[in-house]
DNA sequence: AACTCACGCAACCGCGGATGT
DNA sequence: TACATCCGCGGTTGCGTGAGT
């Protein structure tokens, strides 16, 4: 497994893009398209390595890149998308059109953490009313994160999560779902005795690039039963408290909720699994 | 006015999967 | 099959800036 070489070593520029820089990409990939990295700065005549290139351009001069601050109702996707997905910033983005993974992830960073932490202080002071539990395992992430970071400090480790990839194992599930008041467990909507392999297939990058806005990924692609269980849970507009939180929930991720519904009549008609299996992949073509 | 400090964000780094040869 | 390269990701750094003293 190969690496590409880091600017330093070849001696390319680095730091801040200049507006001539800007301008150079800008018009190389107005002309020639998004790709070939590697091969970019050296064409579109830029001093700089072709992942310095590709990051100034996802990042910053994409034209369909949403500026201004983020809104109440962005910040209350990401915590839930986090909550769900951990911290996958591209899968988050990708429910966030016109924002960056590397946006998301420095707002969650410096804004929502520091947020939650304040939360965390101030219902540790006054014992009021019991705490959210999707903010509960927010924190206990946050405090995880903490104790990495006093490691960090140390010694610089870095720990990377295998990425999500097809598995057929059943486990036993426990469901679960996520809204204002906590996490409910062993509700109504999935089956807690019989788990269906598909059910377990996982998020993946792969099938993500089939569509982008795959709702089925999100339904039946969850990296477990109770993420699947808590992506439909948490955005069911069935479950919200009136029509228009409904509609806002249903609005906020475009997701179809007929697929849901026939989902699980299917999920109870027929248990078998080399059908559903069909069924999930027609979900994700 | 000068200095310090904390914060926010753009950019970099290193890893690992995907793809090509 | 093995190796090289590309690409995209998450973690981290460091600089610019504004607030506070």
């Amino acid at each position: 497994m190969g690496r590409a070489p880091c600017c330093s070593k070849v001696g390319l520029h680095r730091g801040p893009w200049t507006a001539r820089e800007d301008t150079l990409l800008i018009q190389y990939i107005q002309s020639h398209g998004e790709g070939h990295w590697s091969s970019l700065p050296k064409k579109a005549g830029l001093l700089r390595c072709g992942k310095s290139c590709r990051l100034r351009w996802m990042n910053y001069l994409r034209p369909d890149i949403k500026r201004g601050n983020i809104t109440p109702e962005e910040d209350d996707l990401i915590v839930r998308l986090h909550a769900l997905l951990g911290n996958r910033w591209s899968l988050i983005a990708g429910r966030l059109p016109g924002r960056t993974d590397n946006e998301i992830k420095n707002y969650w960073n410096t804004h929502i953490i520091k947020r939650l932490k304040i939360q965390k202080t101030s219902t540790q002071n006054v014992a009021t009313k019991p705490k959210s539990k999707c903010v509960q395992a927010e924190e206990a992430k946050i405090s995880d994160d903490d104790q990495e970071n006093i490691g960090a400090t140390t010694k610089r480790t870095k720990l990377h999560l295998p990425k999500p990839t097809r598995v057929s194992p059943v486990k036993t599930p426990v469901g679960s779902f996520c809204d204002g008041e906590g996490i409910h467990e062993q509700e109504a909507g999935f089956h807690d005795a019989e788990v269906p392999d598909y059910f377990h297939v996982s998020w993946s990058y792969d099938m993500k690039k089939k569509d982008d806005d795959c709702l089925g990924e999100g339904l039946v692609c969850g990296e477990n039963v109770e993420d699947c269980y808590d992506f439909v849970q948490g955005f069911d507009p069935a479950r919200c408290q009136n029509s228009e939180e409904a509609a806002a929930a249903a609005e906020r991720v475009a997701m179809p909720w007929n697929i849901c519904e026939e989902y699980e009549q299917d999920l109870k008609a027929d248990q078998d699994h080399g059908q559903l299996e069909s069924f999930v992949d027609s979900l994700l073509i």
